[in-house]
DNA sequence: CAACTGACTCACT
DNA sequence: TAGTGAGCCAGTT
């Protein structure tokens, strides 16, 4: 946000990410429909680019509706995210997640 | 207040 | 299989 206050959206959705629990990855629009803004997926990804909450909010637990991860990378690329999600017990090939068994499934 | 942009998603070609 | 277009939401200019 310009006053350096991210808003309600941004926070729901920084929660919402924060939900995911380590070792499983959630789509944007899982994420923006958990926190409340259903087909938001645009704003969710916009949302965690311009806030990179790194240490509070696991970005990298976020990937696209395929599995697919952040092609910009703001964190050192899409590999940075690979390897921290891997890291994590998740098995990532060819900068892509298995949904069927590492997407959360909790709300 | 209207228009443009984007770490998205789905459908069609 | 890959590329393009339209639809969606929130934020910025």
């Amino acid at each position: 946000m310009k006053n350096g206050q991210p808003s309600a959206f941004q926070t729901d959705v920084y929660e919402a990410v924060k939900s995911v629990p380590r070792g499983k990855v959630a789509t944007y629009a899982q994420i923006a429909a958990m926190s409340g803004h259903r087909g938001a997926a645009r704003a969710v990804g916009n949302a965690l680019h311009v806030n990179p909450f790194f240490g509070s909010v696991p970005c990298h637990r976020v990937v696209s509706a395929s599995g697919r991860t952040a092609p910009d990378f703001a964190f050192g690329g899409s590999d940075a995210q690979a390897r921290m999600l891997r890291d994590e017990n998740v098995e990532v090939k060819d900068g892509k997640v298995d949904l069927y068994i590492y997407q959360w499934r909790g709300e």
